[in-house]
DNA sequence: GTGCAATTGTGAAACAGTTCACAAACTGAG
DNA sequence: CTCAGTTTGTGAACTGTTTCACAATTGCAC
């Protein structure tokens, strides 16, 4: 039975993963998925599927599995990503540009509405058909288009300010790619993404001599 | 003690942290630093910050707290970023350009010697100083120039076939960006990164029912 | 129908990661 | 040299997550 509880962060990105397993699934025609397959095209036990799952609800058919469509839609449920989401990418540079052309996004329902930059020779231009505008227009543009989620890929020095004036324009869930750390409110949901760390990782397991890597199930 | 064990990814991902914070106390002029203020910088317990060094070794003086520069030299070297690293990157497209052009992985050193594309306009081209190469000379390319980690920027759909590639030249190290499952041998590191993934996260707060925010510390 | 095989949903057990709490070790003042 | 004040390093306790194991259900064959 469904029960309200704090779920953790690992369990909502699996759910993302379990999403596009079943999508592959629906499209190969499958009509019923159990959690041994599931798991096993994650890399997980069948017991993590299902303990996530349960959750939110009971979704399966003892003796046989999931509805393939039926979960999937669930999924989609829960995640939010039924419907669309009005974006905002604030720093056209590398990352933020990389980001307005993403096609991953659009598929997913997150639609990039605006792009802001503080470059004269970028603002009024278009740029993978967004126009760019000027980030001292960032307040009052967020709030008229209904923006919901904003993407903050400007350097480090600057992240804070532009944070500070998305939270004023009331947006409740931010996606950084600046280095650096950012103080929002209690009520607004922040993410911090950063490459660099990523490759540390990687390093981290060539350097050695710290560390074994566990028996594989 | 130092004692040889499984290190967590999320001790990995704060030695991170702390290495920014520690780079950043270096250049205001900090000598020492202790576990507390470490803590209160990256929104972490002091003990948290004491138990992840721990796991490396004993770098404090109590009483007083850790050397700056020393600490930042020594997370370096347990990272491995107290070298360079060459790095492939396979894809050039949104994602892959970006990283390309992305000032942080030099700063890192993390240095992007070589670039491979499957478009003919594209291969032969200069992009942002470094040529991109037919995807076709991957295994012999990363090869001879002593790759060491490789960067997977292409559609889900190519991915497995570029790692299969990868593998066999002899890397140890992939992340990847293709928004799909990819199989390695046991000695292969992979992680696998996917923004969209991230959207979602940021969706499933918005999008309640499920879910509370805890309480802040 | 009945029975067999399959698979879920879920408490309980095992494991992993975090925080506590305190002895040990150091600094600096007097 | 001693003492008060700090802060580390680390077992132990705690909290959270994953895995186990099994009753409860269902599908399907006959």
């Amino acid at each position: 039975m469904y029960k309200s509880k704090r779920i953790s962060d690992s369990t909502i990105h699996r759910l993302s993963l379990y999403y596009r397993s079943l999508a592959a699934l629906e499209k190969s025609g499958h009509q019923t998925v159990c959690s041994k397959e599931l798991g096993k095209r994650e890399k997980l036990t069948p017991a993590q599927v299902r303990k996530d799952l349960s959750f939110f609800g009971s979704f399966g058919t003892r003796g046989l599995g999931y509805p393939v469509r039926e979960l999937k839609d669930k999924i989609a449920e829960i995640l939010g990503i039924n419907r669309t989401w009005n974006v905002a990418i604030v720093g056209v540079g590398n990352i933020g540009s990389a980001l307005i052309g993403y096609k991953e996004f659009q598929k997913q329902g997150f639609h990039i509405r605006l792009a802001f930059d503080n470059d004269q020779r970028k603002i009024g231009s278009l740029h993978k058909g967004i126009l760019i505008s000027d980030v001292k227009e960032l307040k009052p543009l967020l709030r008229k288009n209904g923006i919901q989620m904003v993407i903050v890929a400007v350097p480090a020095g600057s992240a804070q300010a532009v944070v500070d004036e998305v939270v004023e324009a009331g947006v409740k869930a931010i996606l950084s790619f600046a280095p650096t750390n950012l103080k929002v409110p209690e009520e607004v949901f922040l993410r911090t993404e950063n490459m660099a760390i990523e490759l540390e990782h990687l390093s981290f397991h060539l350097a050695k001599p710290y560390y074994r890597r566990p028996a594989r199930p």
